[in-house]
DNA sequence: GTCTATACGAAGATAGAC
DNA sequence: GTCTATCTTCGTATAGAC
């Protein structure tokens, strides 16, 4: 047997790039190849089913960098506005500062959204309680917090988009910013 | 010279049906193919250089749609708030209550991306412009103005993301509700 | 665990008849 | 303008050697 190219952590984290980068069904076998520098088999070794595999394995890998990395933050100590602006800083590292694209928006639809809606929607829910919490903390009354919390999540997703089209990232460095203060006033 | 079967405006409204549903890549030709009911001859003899300039022609008829019916309320009769109210209740019939996705983001990735963008980036400017120029007019200072409009528009991609994820309606519903308000009152 | 080789269908695209 | 037939490339996936 001989060893391995690369550890599954670093072969699964090229695979997320290039998910990344041109979408589920853009992101064909050649590439996905060339990018890890595994061979086909090498890859059916390591994911099975394909590229269904690799999908998975780059949602996981994804959402156990943010919850590590950023989500962790909401749970720190310090106010719930320092908390709140270190989870957006590390959101922002996690989207390349607005360059790198979000799998919520990549994995939503066509094939992709088949195979992976579920599996995001619970993730994506998690999420909005988590912030919502942190509003209810500072406190923000329910309602509102669930709302602002949306709020927050719908800001970050649009504004990458809206930076990708027009090639600057001041859009989304301005959510990554305001976000704290759009959370807890509204 | 067999009639045509299907007019070629609806043929390009069914190809810009199937590439909302499926993305860019996703939309196989054998898929256009059978939801435009014509064979692939007949879509070459239409759009010659295949996928890329059916991509263009659904490009085409979107932005012409939205010129017409939600944009042009902008420059219609009414006070400010009443427009922006008409132009965003035209922008959610256009995405069907916000269940059918953006070109801005489909076409704003991978293949599509190299196509498409510089494109969509020229359309979303002159939005951006147009929507700051209502703000303006209702008397905010161009500054806010313009980081409003973007602010409206971040919101209502992020809002098909996320109601798309979450499979309910309410945040794209409650974002179209709130447009006018949010451009003009922040 | 990686390789070469290959199967096999689907992809985009074209030719020529009617 | 549509059809059938065809072409080539690329897609995902597998087999078997080392």
């Amino acid at each position: 047997m001989p060893a391995p190219l690369l550890p599954k952590d670093e072969v699964t984290a090229r695979i997320t790039g290039v998910f990344r980068r041109h979408g589920y069904e853009g992101a064909s076998l050649s590439r996905l190849s060339k990018e890890t520098g595994l061979g086909r088999s090498s890859l059916y070794h390591y994911f099975p089913r394909g590229k269904r595999d690799m999908g998975e394995a780059a949602l996981a890998a994804a959402g156990a960098w943010i919850d590590e990395h950023a989500v962790a933050q909401l749970d720190s100590p310090g106010s719930p506005h320092a908390r709140l602006a270190r989870y957006a800083a590390r959101m922002a590292e996690y989207y390349g500062d607005g360059r790198r694209a979000c799998l919520v928006d990549l994995f939503g639809i066509g094939e992709a959204g088949a195979l992976f809606r579920s599996q995001l929607r619970r993730r994506v829910k998690a999420l909005l309680g988590k912030l919502a919490g942190v509003a209810e903390e500072a406190g923000v009354a329910p309602a509102a917090a669930a709302r602002r919390a949306e709020d927050s999540l719908m800001a970050i997703q649009g504004a990458l988009i809206v930076s990708r089209i027009l090639g600057t990232r001041a859009p989304f460095r301005r959510i990554i910013q305001e976000l704290p203060e759009r959370l807890l006033h509204g």
